[in-house]
DNA sequence: TGTACATCAGTGAACGCGCGTTCACTGATGTAC
DNA sequence: TGTACATCAGTGAACGCGCGTTCACTGATGTAC
């Protein structure tokens, strides 16, 4: 728990670090299914085999890089707009920066919310690291219940109600449900976006994105 | 372009289809970046260089299956709901289908729609069959413009046009704005439950899909 | 109907490459007295 | 401040494995006359 107090400590600490930044780059490149270790420990000028004394194995390192993924996306998120102001204006820079992160390191993006890494199963602590970004996204909404006559499948507004509790977030069931199914259009459209599925027509996506935001808000009663 | 008269062509447009299957199974047990010619050949029961009489590489093998998929989905999509009757029943119709298939084959959902296989370079007949998909969906949407006073930066409103001129299909901007982000939306939506974000909340997701798409449906003017 | 030739599916060996992980080791760094 | 011992970063060799692709070949199937 104590910071690095001897050199060695903190030759610990940086080594760690360059064996993830290596790893980034090589994610970059190959994707995390061509994630190498060897490849990493040549990069660094280090024996394959001395890769071991800071990860056990490939998944310890690739929880590592998704643990920190996770982290860097949420405090990403939360300073590009602090929670005063305007909600809507709050709600579009907020998930603009989503959109931004994902665009400016892809491989990480799609670390986190793309296709499963062949053979790796991630472990627990992963999911309390993702719903860090969840919170920093529904963070900005206003709690207070619009009218409730909604017509909500009440199963559903069951579900909605205890991830709403889990996440420590103030929606009530219909706002709720608006914004999850916004949250999903958002990973959408930069899957889409990163996966060249709109060449062609929109590109860059910007005014695409910030059409569908701005609808996005206003059925959140923002505005 | 004569169908197999001999059978010599026979065997061959069987092998063909074994090759792509014993592809898909690969594709379902290790992810695409895993897909490998030698494993397929050992699974076919032949060397591993018979496979070069039918694809010249693994790539070319990669893109059979992609635009394979895509058929598959497209026509899958369209078999769903047949265009009469209700238009909002067709659309729930159709675009649920969506989802199902992306449920029943996840792999193949990746395939199109996942992380970009490493060292992969799609060609451009794949482009082609991914709009045959994005038809499907908005072929059951009506034509007919609603009040177009909306505030569609001028910008997109054009690439709009030119999209839905390219796909052929008659929808004014601002309907066809709400559509494409829909798709996005079920895209999304279709990953998260995939890649097991939903769990613990939502799971199965049913409810959370039928009341994003209930609600896509009105901003859609169905109803 | 029969024969000569061309096509092509599948073989088997090889090339050159990369991977994760284990293990016994060396030598430098750190700790306790 | 100095010495004896423990820790641990990094080495180098090895195990056992898998991959895509090329190439010269054999023998069966198909075609033209």
């Amino acid at each position: 728990m104590a910071g690095p107090h001897t050199a060695r400590a903190r030759a610990r600490v940086q080594m760690l670090s360059e064996i993830k930044a290596a790893a980034l780059a090589q994610l970059t490149a190959e994707g995390a299914a061509g994630l190498s270790l060897r490849a990493i420990a040549r990069e660094l000028g280090v024996v394959s085999s001395g890769i071991y004394r800071y990860y056990a194995n490939r998944d310890e390192l690739l929880t590592a890089l998704i643990l920190d993924a996770y982290a860097d996306l949420a405090a990403t998120i939360e300073g590009a707009a602090p929670r005063k102001g305007a909600h809507q204006q709050q709600f579009l820079t907020r998930w603009q920066a989503f959109r931004r992160w994902a665009l400016a390191q892809p491989a990480r993006f799609q670390l986190l919310y793309g296709s499963p890494v062949p053979g790796y199963r991630a472990p627990a602590e992963t999911i309390a690291a993702a719903t860090a970004v969840l919170v920093a996204l529904l963070d900005v909404l206003p709690g207070a219940a619009p009218e409730d006559g909604s017509t909500l499948d009440p199963v559903l507004a069951g579900q909605l109600s205890v991830v709403a509790d889990g996440l420590e977030v103030d929606l009530p069931p219909a706002r709720m449900s608006t914004a999850v199914a916004g949250f999903a259009e958002l990973v959408g459209l930069v899957t889409l976006e990163l996966g060249g599925h709109l060449v062609g027509g929109f590109e860059p996506a910007d005014a695409l994105v910030e059409q569908a935001l701005r609808d996005l808000a206003d059925r959140l009663d923002l505005g």
